[in-house]
Formats: C-alpha cells, sequence, structure tokens
DNA sequence: AATAAATATGAAAAAATTTTAATAATTGTT
DNA sequence: AACAATTATTAAAATTTTTTCATATTTATT
C-alpha cells in the first residue's frame, strides 16, 4: 500500500511518514505541489494525502489537476481551516474526506480506513500490500501481472482478506468457503491452503497465512 | 422483468402496460398504494412504477415504506407538479428518477433504461428476462435456484449480454472471450455455444443465442 | 526423549472443464 | 437436386482443478 504525503511543513510530513510507516504503509513525501503531480505520474500510489495550503499550488488544486486527468485512487485534504463551504469545496474538488488540523493520528487512520474501505468496495477488490485482489474476474493483480485463480484458491484467499488478523478454523473454512454441511476426514483444506501459499509465495516473500497449532489459520499483512 | 405500475387512473395504467408489455416486461397494476404494497410483498419486482398522487397512500410514502423495509430495486416517481423541492424530495425519499407527466413514452423508457442500467452496474449484475448474470459469483441466477457456471460458459454468456442484439463473429469471440491472437482451427466455439445453449435451455424454452448463417451469433431476449 | 496430535507436503485419483476431431445437419447457391 | 460452405452435435482427448490418500514434519505435552 503505497501513499504520497503532500506536505511542506517537514515536522508534520516527517510525523505522519513515520506513523504510516508503522501500521505498514509505504510512504513517499513530496513537499509542494508540483512535486506531488510529479511522483503521482511515475507511481502507483494506492492513496493521497494532500496539505491544503501549500505553495504555489495548493492541494485543492493538485486534488482537482489530478482528478482532471483521471486520476481516481483516493484523495484526504488536509487543513487548518475548517468550515463548511471549504469542506464542500474539497469534495466538489474530488477529495475523498477532509480533515481539519490539529487531528490525532489514530483520527486520521480512521479517515484512511474509511475511504480505502470506500474505494475499494467501489470497484470491488481487496487491496493488500502490494496485491489487489479482483473480484469481479476472480484474478490476483500483482504490481507486474495478473494471475486468474482457480476457483477455490480464490474463494479461499478472499475470505482470508474479509477476515484479515482473525483465526479462522478448518470447520469454519469447510462451511462457508466449501459450502459443506460437515467437515470431511480428508485434508482438503491443508492442501488447498498449501496451494495457495505456495502461489503467493511466487510474487512475495512475505508468508501471509499464518498457521495457529491447535486453532486454525491467520491472514496477516504484517 | 417484472414491473409493477401503481396508478390509479386506469386509462394511463393501461396504457403504460400496453408499452411495456409490448417492450417485453411483464407487468402488474396497483390500483392504489396499498395494493402495490402487497403486490410488492408478494412478488418479485424488478422495479416500480408509482405515481405519486394516489389516493391514501401516495407514491411517495409507497416508496418511504418501501425503501424503510429494505426494497433496493429501482423506483421512479410519476407526477403532474414539476418543482425542485419535490423532486428533491422525491429523491430523498429513495425513488431513483421521477417524471412530470405528460411525459412521451419514449421519455419513459428511457428513463427505465438509465435506472436500470444504473442499478445493474451498482450491484454487479445483468438482467434478461427473469434471470440475473451474477458478475460477482460468476452465476446465473434464475427464480428457482443460483447456478455457477463454468468460467468460458460465464464469459461467453457476459459477452453476448454486453452485446445484446449485436451479431459478434467467431473471430470476435476468439479475440475477446478467449483472448486468443488468432483463430484456431477446431470449433472451440461452437462447442461452447452449444454447452451454453443447453444450459439455457434448462431453464427457458427461449432459444437467446441465434445463429447468423456466414456471420456469427445473435443474443435477443424477444 | 518419547508420544500423540496437528499440520504440511507430495503424489495420484477423481472430477470438472476445455478443446479437439469427426461427422451429421443446415444453409445458400447454382 | 447437387454441391459446397457453414454450423451443430457427439464423443473423446487433453488439460485443469479439486480431492483423496499416504506419509513427512511440526508442535505441544509429559
Amino acid at each position: 500500500m503505497n501513499i504520497l504525503i503532500a506536505e511542506d511543513e517537514k515536522s508534520i510530513a516527517n510525523s505522519l511518514e513515520k506513523n504510516l510507516t508503522e501500521e505498514g504503509f509505504n510512504t513517499k513525501i513530496a513537499v509542494n505541489g508540483e512535486e506531488a503531480i510529479s511522483l503521482v505520474k511515475n507511481n502507483n500510489f494506492d492513496m493521497l494525502i494532500l496539505d491544503w495550503r501549500m505553495p504555489e499550488l495548493t492541494g485543492l488544486e493538485v486534488c482537482k489537476i489530478l482528478r482532471g486527468s483521471g486520476f481516481d485512487k483516493p484523495i484526504i485534504l488536509l487543513t487548518a481551516l475548517s468550515d463548511v463551504e471549504k469542506k464542500v469545496n474539497a469534495l466538489n474538488c474530488g477529495a475523498d474526506d477532509y480533515i481539519t488540523k490539529p487531528f490525532s493520528f489514530e483520527e486520521l487512520m480512521a479517515r484512511i480506513s474509511a475511504v480505502l474501505r470506500r474505494y475499494q468496495k467501489a470497484h470491488n477488490i481487496i487491496l493488500f500490500d502490494d496485491f489487489k485482489l479482483d473480484l469481479i474476474n476472480h484474478s490476483l493483480v500483482t504490481p507486474t501481472e495478473k494471475i486468474k485463480l482457480p476457483e477455490k484458491e480464490f474463494e479461499l484467499l478472499k475470505y482470508f482478506l474479509e477476515n484479515k488478523g482473525v483465526i479462522v478454523n478448518k470447520e469454519t473454512l469447510c462451511r462457508d468457503v466449501w459450502e459443506l454441511p460437515f467437515t470431511p476426514n480428508t485434508n482438503l483444506v491443508e492442501v488447498t491452503v498449501k496451494n495457495l501459499r505456495r502461489k503467493l509465495e511466487e510474487y512475495s516473500e512475505k508468508k501471509y497465512i499464518k498457521t495457529v497449532y491447535g486453532e486454525g489459520y491467520i491472514f496477516l499483512t504484517e
């Protein structure tokens, strides 16, 4: 997950970068609007955080320009000003949300989560790290290619992503993914988990699917 | 495609029914709001056309009640009144569109097409007759069951539905559905078309896929 | 360390899907 | 009606996916 932070105040930018990095995001900082636009052109960001008040090109103007050129990822605008007209203006220029300084990092994270959730739902995707699960085409989209998954592997990965960070046991998987009325006396879950693990390993050295001995599996992105 | 017409003026109701039937829709008429609500409860309509001004329960109130109880199909409100406040009110109560009398049937049809297109896109489905192609689960949903389609049959049916009423030839299908760089010297298209025809025949006596000799296939719903 | 339970792995069997190949049937032209 | 081209159908071969089965490996407990 790649986030661009466009913020001319270095202390704020660095603090945001530090906190977002700790949450598992990859971040880049642009110190002004022009640099932001240039970075967006040359990178694949999943969302933008734009400070409204920057010299030369404001965050709002960056937002307008990017939306005008077809950029469709989530944009959050940060500003010290707080009135309804500004907010309406921001949203009319294509921002997805708008946060007034000062704000807590927790609030920013909640807003980020909300706009990403909305974006994923609107586009029928589930994002994790640099991957995207395409719910329409039943494909895993990596930075370099698009792999059509066999149906059971797709369903299993989708289930894990919808239950990220939660232990799911084999009985639950048989019921919910396989839609079986009872758990069979064979290890089809283990084998399919192995096949999915193998497939993910082709594209990342991270181990996303962890076994919790005696309990089940947990999908983790950190 | 099933449409409910709630309209207390018999001549209007009958005229709408006649015209919509000629366009291939199945229609039912409710003469008042109460009957409309009852019919919605006992039928599976794909959309509603509600006259705003009916005795007792107005179309607007029917709309509010149904939306309140979770009805999520498209609703078009008809009214003789024409002012912005009424329109905002209708849309705020969950109507998808709003047409002022008098209107031409052509305009109504255009509005119906627009709201149905929006509904299908929002729900990731393609409707045809009493069927629904579920683009997320790659299933054909009939009035009685939900059939998961093998991938190639799903892709072929989706392609036909996206090109309804248009002749598509075998070369195009090889390129767009099979994603082949050239047309093979085997009859895989014919065989898959046969398989899909067979599957549709299990659920309808209508022949949707017609062969245009020497040209290709055309998917028709009438 | 020994033991048992749980899980991972590899191979193969079973099932499903797709494609190929052969031939029957249909269409259009002469 | 004869002929050729196109399409439909059938069966089987090929391929892919899913599941089963056997066994290796890991985990936890004593």
